[in-house]
DNA sequence: GTGAAAGCGCTAACAG
DNA sequence: CTGTTAGCGCTTTCAC
């Protein structure tokens, strides 16, 4: 047995020395087993059992001029730098008084990692690797370490981006005001707010709605703004009847809003700018002793697993997050494949999940 | 300004030939600025600048022999696969009555997502990218990317992760199982079901309960359900009375195992091994018309988002998840700083949070 | 303080 | 089919 340095690991020189062979021939039996007599696929193969062989991606990636790896920012939270103290046990157990109050996890995490699974699903296919950056200081460095990035919108500034773009395949995930030059992919908000304005307006016959919107800067919101408007407008639903309101899309302002609004008057219809907003309104609405949907309907929008488990359930329009992650990977691919193609910008549709906050029927 | 073949990337030779000095001394003016004159440094950041340079991670790693990246390699669930093939939007939206059913996603996927955020930060703390990979096929290949591996007992298996083990440090995450040679953070399990225990028993007064657990070879559910049957013992509850059953840590198992444990006869409470196993209790309970907390008290554990949502919220402990994965990224570092120092086992903390289901007091 | 040169582990011509 | 060899881009002695 080949002796070699203990604690290094093996490299191609190792396999090759311990199978009698050169280190080309280790690379090919790797890479196209076909191209090396079985006989010798088969001794170095059992050289790289015999020492634990694993290839360094290092080596390869410089030798390939490609990392085999794609990137995928998430933006941050401004909590995200907290509560990462690990606490060893001490043996006590704290006891809190949760009632009332709610643990801080927002939704967002959920969708992420959907997003982040559907894109790593698609990674593995190819035979790449992921890796996962969250937004903080300009360090971007992730760049130097991969063939493609994608990016949330919120993740990273404009010049940033361009910043990136000039050196490697970047694809804007869930942006609608993407550069038109960059690729992208999103879904089809618009329409999907539009779709549950026909539902309650169309089919319930609903012409009393209140929105509560997102905070003014975020471009989902606005589309889906403008989605609520402009399907009303086809309505014929006077606009200065309309009541709407900027929330947070956090549930504790989304319940502070709709409680000022219900007070003022109570509408026949909320449509919320996501699903944790409904929770919100729901929260607003039960102390103000109100039911749902027999006194109003409520629905919410992106599909989160709180949604369905609220009292009652809430109608919302769910995002392909998983599919939205694997297409951003496509789209990297592709861009990787044909550099000249002109700016790929991909929608995915969305679907309308009707449940108890706002029915099928009344 | 100095031409170079368009299209590649810039490395430390076109640096260099900009700023007029040598590769070694841009090498330098980056990694330790002090050791070259001021006016050799701006020259060379100006370069810099000017081409977009940014370093490449693999050479980079070559040279060094560490690659700057962690892995966290997650469980895969049966249906990872599923839902990637993206759906271009074709204006329509689809609607569906999803009054009853319940979207597919599980609680798990939060508790991984917490879980890798934690460990996302501490890597950027440490200078070092994350990569994250889902357990498929054998292929392991991840490892020849990084410096060290933070897995999922359920990820891998025991011989894989030894394999591993020999070449890289390795750490466990929530596998109380742990080979006793490798590193591993977990969080208290046993002590979080016995303090619900006690509080169910000691604080209560309640002596007729139930336990609904998860299946059988979850290492995690055998210290819950150890934890409690201790608690329990310590108590004094005659073993014989007490009722328990196996789920899967699903909903709609949940919900049909009590089903069948509240018609045999409804205990004054029934502790969950999870709170997807609570949700599902939940829904068994509401549909015998039996009320929560007046007829039963219910009880969860890992305090995932959906918990505190359901009617009425779910009391449950809470698992320090981000911190988990921060503390599995600093073992990582631990051991790389010293190989030789004994296996560590941390222990995180964990908290019991008081809900509606079963409140501080009756 | 700076430059020259020798690798780090692997791939891919190019010969044989 | 297999071996030799020249890099891939960067870090790091070792001289100067």
């Amino acid at each position: 047995m080949a002796k070699r340095k203990v604690g290094a690991a093996p490299t191609v020189y190792d396999v090759a020395g311990s199978a009698g062979v050169s280190i080309a021939t280790v690379s090919r039996a790797i890479r196209s087993p076909d191209s090396v007599t079985p006989a010798t696929r088969e001794r170095v193969e059992e050289a790289i059992q015999r020492l634990g062989y694993v290839p360094s991606a290092s080596a390869r990636a410089l030798a390939d001029r490609r990392t085999g790896a794609y990137g995928l920012l998430l933006p941050g939270f401004d909590d995200i730098e907290d509560a990462v103290e690990p606490v060893p046990s001490d043996g006590a157990v704290r006891i809190t008084d949760d009632r009332g109050s709610r643990s801080p996890v927002g939704g967002a995490p959920l969708y992420f990692d959907e997003v982040l699974r559907g894109a790593e699903v698609e990674a593995w296919r190819h035979g790449s690797a992921l890796l996962v950056a969250v937004r903080r200081g300009q360090r971007q460095d992730i760049s130097g370490r991969v063939d493609g990035l994608a990016v949330f919108g919120r993740a990273m500034s404009e010049e940033a981006i361009g910043q990136v773009a000039r050196r490697m395949p970047v694809v804007l995930i869930a942006d609608e005001q993407a550069a038109p030059e960059i690729d992208s992919v999103s879904v089809d908000n618009a329409r999907g707010m539009r779709a549950v304005v026909e539902h309650v307006v169309g089919v319930l016959g609903i012409r009393d709605l209140a929105y509560l919107a997102g905070p003014k800067d975020s471009p989902d919101d606005a589309v889906r703004r403008h989605g609520f408007a402009e399907a009303l407008a086809a309505h014929g639903v006077d606009r200065r009847r309309l009541r709407m309101r900027h929330g947070d899309f956090g549930r504790a302002r989304a319940a502070a809003v709709a409680a000022e609004l219900l007070a003022e008057r109570v509408p026949r219809a909320l449509l919320c700018a996501n699903d944790q907003s409904a929770l919100g309104a729901l929260d607003a609405i039960h102390a103000a002793g109100l039911r749902v949907p027999e006194d109003i309907l409520v629905t919410g929008f992106d599909g989160i697993e709180a949604g369905g488990y609220a009292s009652p359930p809430i109608t919302t329009v769910r995002q392909p997050m998983r599919a939205l992650g694997g297409a951003a990977i496509r789209a990297l691919e592709a861009r990787i494949a044909d550099p000249t193609a002109p700016p790929q910008h991909l929608t995915l549709s969305v679907e309308v999940l009707l449940r108890e906050s706002c029915p099928p029927t009344l």
